[in-house]
Order: C-alpha cells, then sequence, then structure tokens
DNA sequence: TTATCAATTATTGTTAACAATAAGTGTTAA
DNA sequence: TTAACACTTATTGTTAACAATAATTGATAA
C-alpha cells in the first residue's frame, strides 16, 4: 500500500485540485511539501517534474511551482479534445458494459446529486469527474482514461476560473440519461449524449469575470461583483 | 536558444527514440545522461521523470530507466486513440489551411519518398512523423497536438517491435492522397483518409516475432528468420 | 562441469551543505 | 510623503559525499 513518495504527493496534488481545495494558480512550495509528506527535496523535486509534464503544474525558473491557470483558449483546446476522446470512449464502452457497472454508475449519480443538494461542492465535482472516468474505464483504453484524467484535472481548475456564478454546471438529469443510453447499448445516442453534454458544460462558462483566486484581494474584500 | 539541460536532455531522448536511434527496451543510465549532457545527477533524474510522465520511458525502482516497450495490447489502445484523435485534428484541419501550409507538407513528401527510395530509415520515420505533426499543428489545437506527439513517439517504437519485416509501413501515396484532400478543403475525406491510413498502419503490423532489440542475442547473432 | 555462494563493482537513492536568486522590509534622502 | 537603495529573509538551484541495492565476477564444492 505504501507507495513511493513521489507517487504519494502526486496523487494528493491532483486530489485536492480534484476537490478544488488547490486553486488556480497556488504556489507548490519545496520545503511545504517536503514538509507536509515527509521526505527531501529531492522527492519533491521529482514529483512537481511529473505533475509539470502532465500539465497540471508549471514550473517557474527561480520562482517554483504553481498549480496552472488555464487561458480562455486553453479551455476551449480541453474542452475539444474531451469531445474526441469522450465520443471515442462512449463508443466502445456502449458494447461493453456490464450490470454491475450500470449499477455502480447509477449510485454514484445518487452520490453526485446528494451532494449538489447538500451544497458539497468538492465532492460533487469529485464525483462528476468519477463518473466520466469511470465510462473511460468502461472503455478499457488506458491511453484514452489517462488522457481524459488529465483533461478533466484541468477541467476543474477551468470550472473554478469561469464557471458562471448562478447555476450548477450540469443539467441534473444529463449523467441519468447517458447511464440509460449506456444500459440500452446504444452506441449513437450514447456518443451524442455526451457530446451534448460536454457542450453544456461548455457553455455555462462566462470568460469576462475570472475568479482569479490565490489572489488576497478576493480572499479578503470577497468576490462581490462589484468594480474593483 | 540554451534551454535548461533537463529540456535538452529530454528532447534528445525523444529524437533519438523518433528516428528509432534509441530502441524499446534500451537503458538510460544516469551518469552516462549527465556525462553526455554534462549536467549534475539532480537535472538527468528530473528529465527522467518526464519523460516517465509521458510514457515514453519506465522507471524501475532501483533499477534505473528504460525505454518503454509497448506490449500488443498497449499498440491496439495507442491505435485507437490516434484514431479519435487525428480524425478531430483532420476535420480542424480541413478549414484552417494554407497554401503554404500545402506548399510545406508536399516538400516532405517529397523528402519523404527519398528517404525511402534511398533506404534511410531514421529520416523516413522522422519526416513521416513531421508530416502528422504538422497537420495537428494546422489544426491549432495545442491539447490535441502534444498528444499526439506523444503518441507518434510510441508508435515509433512500436513499428521497432512490431513492423512486418518486408514492405514499408506506408502505402506509398496516401500521404499524397491527404494533401490533396486538404488541399481542397473536404473535411469529411480527409476525416477518411486519415483513419484509412491509420488503419493501413495498424494493420502491417505483426504481434507473432517481436524483434526484442536492446538485447544482444539479436545484435550479435543478426535477426534472421531462424527460430533460436 | 555445473550450481551455489561470496566478494567486487557499478548504479541508484538519500541526505546535507552551500550558492544563487528573488522577495520582502526598513531606512534614508529628496 | 514618496522613491530609491541597501539589507535581511526565504526559496530555489547545485553539488558532493555517503548509503543502499542490484548485477557481475570469481571461487568453491558437489
Amino acid at each position: 500500500m505504501s507507495d513511493s513518495p513521489e507517487d504519494t504527493i502526486v496523487a494528493a496534488v491532483l486530489d485536492a485540485i480534484a476537490e478544488q481545495r488547490l486553486p488556480a494558480g497556488a504556489k507548490l512550495g519545496e520545503q511545504t511539501l517536503s514538509d507536509l509528506f515527509d521526505c527531501n527535496r529531492a522527492n519533491v523535486r521529482r514529483a512537481l517534474a511529473s505533475l509539470a509534464a502532465q500539465h497540471v503544474v508549471e514550473l517557474r525558473p527561480n520562482r517554483g511551482a504553481f498549480v496552472i491557470t488555464p487561458s480562455p483558449k486553453e479551455a476551449q483546446d480541453i474542452f475539444q479534445a474531451r469531445r474526441a476522446l469522450e465520443r471515442t470512449i462512449a463508443r466502445h464502452a456502449a458494447g461493453n458494459a456490464s450490470s454491475e457497472d450500470v449499477a455502480c454508475l447509477r449510485r454514484n449519480i445518487v452520490e453526485e446529486t446528494r451532494a449538489r443538494r447538500s451544497g458539497d461542492k468538492p465532492a460533487e465535482l469529485r464525483l462528476s469527474r468519477q463518473f466520466h472516468m469511470y465510462l473511460a474505464g468502461i472503455a478499457g483504453n488506458k491511453v484514452l482514461e489517462r488522457f481524459l484524467s488529465e483533461l478533466t484535472m484541468r477541467t476543474t481548475l477551468i470550472l473554478g476560473l469561469y464557471a458562471r456564478s448562478g447555476g450548477s454546471h450540469c443539467a441534473e438529469d444529463e449523467h441519468d440519461r447517458i447511464v440509460d443510453a449506456l444500459e440500452a447499448g446504444d452506441a449513437e445516442q450514447l456518443v451524442e449524449l455526451t457530446d451534448e453534454h460536454l457542450r453544456h458544460l461548455e457553455a455555462g462558462l462566462n470568460f469576462r469575470s475570472p475568479k482569479s483566486s490565490s489572489n488576497l484581494r478576493d480572499q479578503l474584500l470577497g468576490t462581490a461583483g462589484i468594480r474593483p
């Protein structure tokens, strides 16, 4: 069970991002991490190099490591890539899903709605991401699964920056209808629903007012809609 | 022009793989690399961590870093993923290509056939890969571009392991016809030609007799088709 | 001759100390 | 009061020495 310290750090950072505990732009100091996971700085450095290679973290020379803050253009590229990957995943998942898979996905949806209702945003984000990754697992292509893992991570950061403040970012029942199509084995519909789902998610973004977190100003003065 | 030593090493390793100078399974010793690029081992280690995160290199604890040797299943996953990515790339490239792009691609094809005719395999592989990456550049999606870059790299390793010994692995004129469709702006045909092209490439593989290079036996006794 | 074991060698992993750089703080002068 | 400057502090980058592990070689015994 005990991974190498490097893997532990990478996993912890990714988990934290997936639950929006680490916002875009957050600094990942070497000392801080080596204290936290008590290991030496060499391991921390390797972990950060890994995260940087996955484009989840940015290394600025002589400055340190920071969680990336995706630009609007990058956000667009990421959604385009997600559609390409997830359409393919959907097509292959359609023929592969067992009844346990379907049951597991439905349980996931129940938990997700519960989290949404109770206002537990971190849990909601984690579960939503888990839903998409579970589908990728059913498709059975490790390469697509890993690419999607990276993109869902970056999507979480995008949502943290550009999500429209008001409504929640997923139509209530889209995941439900996706599982319906999966259970029915209707590949074409599954593909279409997946595509639509991602388009809706993207349509819910607002690039006008990025919530520049990890900026003291916002954390002290609040994020009220008034101009500075 | 002078990158960090880490980037230099990463680029050099990737170039070497792209030209099949580094075969699957090759060992990348820390000392060797730090001597070669004269830098300290810390930089080498970070470079190897990056390459490992890209799944181009495998880190075995206490053993060192080795170029990955893709399994048949991985090869299949990689080609499936490539089709998903390159179909999308093709669709978006169709509308974006300038006449300079077309000219540049045609020049690339000329060089490629010349390399094939003269039996310069490293150049042929590099140019073929360059062709696909150039198309990705036209599509203008950095995320897809990076993913494809990783997969073409791994494809080169796959070809080194499983390419049918006889014929060359690309139908002579497929790249030509792809550029024709691109020039005509015919997105649908471009997508179909790209898909076919990748299927032909995959069909040219033979998983029965992997050329287990970086194995002294083969390098000394040759790769004659006789059973050991 | 073959197999097992011990000793040597080479390579990776870990640690700490030091240097270089950037950021923050306080002082001084206009 | 403000701006520029020097100084202090914190953080990253580099290096070398040492420990731990694996591979190789040679020796010994069946």
